[in-house]
DNA sequence: ATTAAATTTTAGACAAAGCTAAAAATTTGT
DNA sequence: ACAAATTTTTAGCTTTGTCTAAAATTTAAT
């Protein structure tokens, strides 16, 4: 397997945004949107992009939008499993919370070792999922596409694990901590309001009434 | 206490160097010996020197060498712990081998957040030493100095702790390995041959015989 | 003490990654 | 279809950290 040592970390961060924006499915992705992804310009970006290019991680053709290669996807992929391994970490052994966890393992993912990534993995006992619900790719870049739906277009009866967040915003998880929803809590959906799209749910014994915002924006992993 | 949260990881490689080739007490270090340190030239030290200064981390006059400030020594004890405290956790946690975490923790100890040092500080149980014997200064910057002697320097029938290693590159610490020698061993001075120099000692109830160049590289730590 | 050697600094360049402003290409609206 | 709006690229400049070559300073040697 292709492997390319000499990634900066701006390099690095580009991959995993447009990895990220082409929902890891290689589809084109536009310069603009890379630059507010990456908080950055789109002239920057530009030189960026041909940067990445020569070195075969992205497809680009000049005002055509760019494109994941194999390559890219591959490590891509390694990038994003370093990342949501220490988040793992953070929360399972240092006591983060939740909402914490980005930014560190946004630093922590660009440490190079492989020999850390695969101890860390066995510290952990080779995690699934992260804190939030995200599927963790193997060594080989391979992972269970979870069969993940919002909770407000899951039928009534339906019974799964929150796995996942949409909106990751302190806000909004703040708001779960409060109402004691976490991950990998079993949820079960009792009714749903036909005014206002609010539900009751059953979480962890006890019954609980969301909005339906809340509900779109809450992750269910259906286990069927 | 002062914070300088924006230096970038070329000025903290720089000031660890400085710091210990200073040996941590604010001694004069010429350019020369940072640039070798740093594996880079002299005159690219002497821009960094320059910038360094100004920002207040390190006293420095032209021709005259450079030496840390109050807040540089501060600034680097807080990189030291970072360091020490990885390696302690990549020995302890990650099963790593003592000669193996040294290039891993130089970029561990890059990741910025107060609150990851102190988790992991408390994560390993407030350590007092790092997997090389070397004390972990505290979040404020304190350190016992460690009462250390080269153990050829110790006289026949001490007894004390083995907390480091003068020379820690990968054959040596290799050696130590073997020979079934590793940091917290509890070590005694048998006797010392007058012809070669050579030590008989007792670590972990056996008896053992090292030259004079091994025990010249063994810090050991005297009980007293 | 004065010259030779070594060290240190300056001056000028370069690569990486970013920016602004302007030009070029594409897309959109009528 | 074609002008207007949007998107993307280019050109040229900035900063950070590095380099080489040359100049300045200090140290060493006779």
């Amino acid at each position: 397997m292709l492997k390319l040592k000499l990634m900066t970390l701006s390099e690095e961060d580009y991959i995993k945004a447009i990895y990220h924006l082409g929902k890891g499915e290689r589809t084109s992705v536009s310069t603009n949107a890379i630059a507010e992804q990456m908080e950055t310009k789109p002239s920057s970006v530009t030189d960026m992009i041909k940067k990445l290019s020569e070195k075969g991680l992205v497809n680009y053709k000049k005002y055509k939008g760019v494109s994941m290669t194999e390559f890219g996807t591959k490590t891509a992929l390694t990038l994003v499993r370093k990342h949501r391994l220490w988040e793992v970490f953070l929360v399972e052994k240092l006591d983060f919370s939740w909402d914490e966890v980005h930014d560190v393992a946004e630093q922590l993912e660009h440490v190079k070792s492989e020999k850390l990534v695969d101890r860390l993995d066995k510290h952990l006992g080779y995690p699934q999922v992260d804190p939030h619900g995200d599927p963790i790719p193997s060594k080989e870049g391979e992972f269970k596409k979870a069969v993940k739906k919002l909770l407000n277009e899951v039928p009534i009866g339906a019974e799964g694990i929150c796995v996942g967040v949409k909106d990751s915003t302190p806000p909004f998880l703040k708001f779960l901590d409060k109402n004691n929803i976490a991950l990998g809590d079993a949820i079960q959906v009792l009714d749903k309001e036909e005014f206002d799209g609010s539900l009751h749910l059953k979480i962890k014994g006890k019954d609980i009434h969301i909005s339906e915002q809340i509900a779109a924006n809450l992750y269910l992993k259906i286990t069927e």
